[in-house]
Parts: C-alpha cells; structure tokens; sequence
DNA sequence: TACTCGATCGGA
DNA sequence: CCGATCGAGTAA
C-alpha cells in the first residue's frame, strides 16, 4: 500500500491532530538525479495560528509568513540561525497560518538534519506537497499505535512564555 | 539604516 | 558551553 497524500487533506483544521498524524508516515524526496528517498517520519511540531506565541505568524502577515496564511499542502522552508534549513508543512484552511515542522526522519534526527539529509532547501518555499515538486508526503500504511507517540513541549521556543512552551505540541516515535 | 536574535548543530 | 552565519522583524 502506497499513497501520496493530497495537499488538500492538509487543510483541515487540527494542526496538533496533523503533527501526530504525521508521524510513520513517508516524507518522499526525489533528487536532482532522478533517484528517490523515502523516509519515515519520526518527530513534528505543531505551530498553530497568530495566538500562538511561538509561530512566526504571531507578527502577523509579512513576506515570510504570507506562506501559511495559504491552504494546507504548501511547504514552508525559512533558514534557521543563518545555517539550517527548517522544512515545515503548511496545514490548516485558507487564512489560518499554521504549520508543522518536521525535525526527525529515520536516519536524521533534528530539523536542520533533516533538510540536509534530503537536499531541501528554500528554493522549495511554497511549493506543493506533490510530486511534481520533488518533496511529497505518502501514507504506506505503517500503522503507529498512539501509544507510541509521545507528546512532549516544543523544543528552542522559551522566548514564547511559559504558556505556549507548556504546550505538548511535539510528536517523537518511542520506538 | 542599525541592531537583535533566532522552531540548530557540532565541536571544545 | 560557545561560535557559526544571515535574514526577518523591529525600532528609529
């Protein structure tokens, strides 16, 4: 069983629920040389709406953030600390900026690891998560028990305050 | 235009 | 613990 997901399953409107969803499914990335790599979701992050003190969208709309005020399906790629590149999927409907950031796969444990690992960078902001765009999501039917998941705060995020830290929006596989 | 600080990582 | 490295956001 192997499905890509359709963007416009992304747009309903549970980025939390999104998040955890994620997690055992495939994030598919085809190389500039034809070749494919599949990998197995592993951690995520929900970022939810402009309240949402750690979501980039708290400032509002601004060129970097234009992205997620968009349908879900999109990717959102921003370079982190100058160095990393963090891959995030838009989701949620039209006009609610929402996010989640993938940090882990299997074999690359930490979102700037990620995008390296996968050869993904800004050129693919906003793009479709399709595969006309490279990087696309498939669900192979890995079924994760929610056992499995654990929920834990968001990570690199103190200067939220303590209320949106407390959040346990953070998926990690306890494998 | 100046200044601050980051959704991180690797090395000391 | 610290430095790398640069662009977005904010203040002026």
């Amino acid at each position: 069983m192997k499905a890509t997901v359709a963007s416009e399953f992304f747009q309903q409107k549970k980025p939390v629920a999104l998040a955890r969803w994620l997690i055992g499914k495939h994030l598919v990335r085809r190389r500039a040389d034809g070749s494919v790599d599949a990998r197995m979701i592993c951690e995520t992050e929900a970022y939810d709406g402009e309240r949402d003190l750690a979501c980039h969208a708290r400032a509002g709309r601004t060129a970097r953030t234009e992205v997620m005020y968009g349908a879900g399906g999109a990717w959102y790629v921003y370079l982190c600390y100058g160095i990393h590149e963090m891959l995030n999927l838009v989701v949620g409907p039209p006009g609610w900026p929402a996010a989640v950031l993938i940090r882990g796969i299997e074999g690359a444990s930490g979102p700037g690891r990620v995008t390296k690992t996968l050869a993904i960078d800004r050129a693919l902001n906003r793009a479709a998560s399709d595969e006309a765009s490279g990087l696309w999501i498939e669900d192979r039917g890995v079924r994760v028990p929610r056992g499995k998941i654990l929920a834990t705060p968001r990570i690199g995020i103190d200067y939220a305050g303590p209320v949106w830290v407390a959040k346990k929006w953070r998926f990690v596989w306890a494998r």
